[in-house]
DNA sequence: CATGAATGAGGCTTCATTCAT
DNA sequence: GATGAATGAAGCCTCATTCAT
């Protein structure tokens, strides 16, 4: 019973997704470090043992919580601004929506932070395959004359540490959105970053 | 039980100054969580015992390296652009500086970051300091017209997520400075960002 | 809670069978602590719980196995000594027979000798039957002036104990048999040990 | 403090040694497996923390407790036989000696043929070092005609395992000599196996 | 000031066994 | 007969901290 097994039956998925559920918790309030494996068994109201059938470690369970984080994240990103028009109309969009998806989802979003210092590995995968979906982006709009030309990378480097920022220093510091003037002083910077001459 | 002691003797002195260089490094390559007090003293070629003269806990020997780096960076910042006469030049050298150092110190860097998941207070207290000087700074340009008129404390947080996430993705993953594009494009941003109309 | 069913349909004879045949590999190559129940269903391809419905607990199929193995050895030994007419010769014969059986079956060799460490009863069990056969041979050939007149009990440990040791030594940790010089030097205490004067 | 210390005071080495004293006992009695360290510090008197400061491992304890065995088997040994000037009577005392050593040490006996079955290499250092004594003192023996010219080697391994099956038969189970006739009877074989012609 | 030994709570993980379907 | 999920006790080991010298 060394790897963890793929459940077969609905209750086993059923169990699993309790563990998913009870680890987001625990991880987003204690911290990983702090947290247990005996306290997650117990949210999830089952004994500890069963928790090694679905994963094989404390680190195991965390990357599949940030790997849920990223599809969602990915997925809401999509959704929130795929009927915006304009593309730069669109970046400063997903900066609000970002940070209200952030102060939403506070323990994922502190989960994924605090990865870094647990597995690199973990953390840059999160943030690689974000990045590469930002640059695509924003490549496309350089095509279509939307936004100034520059290197992609760049710019989604820079969009990105600003939404990490302000996330981190409201939906995980204050646990609220920033104020009006601080995103409108963010969006400034975004347009005016963006804008072709 | 017994407090740390402020050292008295130039030997005690040159102790607490081993910890402190021992913990850095022990901190900045295996993490707070990995690190371990007896590894710190065996870099520091004391015994464990020691450590506990000059520091009442782990936490309390991080708080003092988080310490030390806000001093360190406050200072070189200062230092490295009093000279510019331009405040918005000024800024655009600072990132550049700031990565620099980052690159330099990546270990206290990475202890920062990390400070935040260990106790946030720590990390908050860092980041308040630097946050008030740069804010400071940025009202002072504003009243002499070199910098656009906004908020000064969203257009602080904005520069520093850039930075940030900068120092974070360059100093702490690949251990050297961004390419130029793309400190040409963060550049870029903070001219465009910041200058006033 | 149920004691284990004998089987009564073919393909429930089948799955015991499996399950005996893994275990002897897994009890072989891990060692029986080592071993895990699951990693023996997984051998035999059926699930965990199926292994309860044919022994009652690990120990059980350890003793089923040292069983096993007792009967195959006695079998073996009797089949390949009954036509030799000398009873001295048939021991200097059945010690180079054993070494090759014990090579050949390594696995059930291992598991004999470390069933010892695990429920003495099942070792004792296992060498008091073989020493018994043994004895009783002794004996016999003793009423025909074959051999010395001795403790049969006596030269049937002593016999014993070379076959142990040198199967221990070249079955269990060379996968070979002994060097002839060996084989034969262990002959010729056989020979002058036994050999009436 | 990841490994053992070698202790620096008389108080740490007595704390080693109880520690020995008391894992020989637990193992004797219980077998490896069944032993636990937190039982093996209760009988030595200190918390369980303290036996990680001297053993690296339950395995390191096991490698000290069969070199000390080793140790103090050469040693027995070679003091019990150097005063018996015949060599072959030296073997012959040796093997009576050796049962008595083994009746008495019936702890360290039984954790040193059971290592076998834990770390194999523990065994093998054991049983190499012990057969290149035995092996050189044959060699010796042979040289000076006192005994019969064979593989040395061969010798060594046959009255190794006589000793090593009576040894088992009766220190381990027990815990007695073997009657006289028993041990006269291995000691003819002996007798007559090693004798030049 | 410094040392090195000792503490003991606490956590992760394994695994034989049971049970409902 | 067979399955796969669940159980929970038990054990090894780590490590921050304390203390006697």
């Amino acid at each position: 019973m060394a790897k963890p097994t793929t459940p077969v039956t609905a209750r086993g998925e059923q169990t699993r997704q309790n563990l998913l559920a009870a680890a987001e918790q625990e991880f987003g309030e204690k911290g990983f470090h702090t947290a247990s494996i005996s306290s997650i068994t117990q949210r999830a109201g089952v004994a500890q043992g069963t928790f090694y059938i679905y994963f094989a470690s404390k680190e195991d369970i965390l990357r599949a919580l940030v790997r849920q984080m990223g599809r969602k994240v990915r997925h809401s990103l999509t959704e929130a601004t795929e009927a915006i028009p304009n593309r730069l109309e669109q970046e400063k969009h997903g900066l609000e929506h970002f940070l209200k998806f952030a102060v939403e989802h506070k323990n994922l979003y502190r989960i994924v932070l605090e990865s870094q210092f647990i597995d690199e590995s973990i953390h840059r995968e999160y943030f690689e395959t974000l990045v590469e979906m930002y640059a695509a982006r924003l490549k496309k709009a350089q095509e279509s004359d939307q936004i100034r030309k520059e290197d992609p990378f760049g710019q989604a480097w820079v969009l990105m540490g600003i939404s990490y920022y302000l996330g981190l220093r409201y939906a995980m510091w204050e646990h609220r959105m920033p104020p009006d003037e601080v995103v409108e002083t963010a969006k400034g910077f975004i347009e005016r970053g963006l804008r072709p001459d």
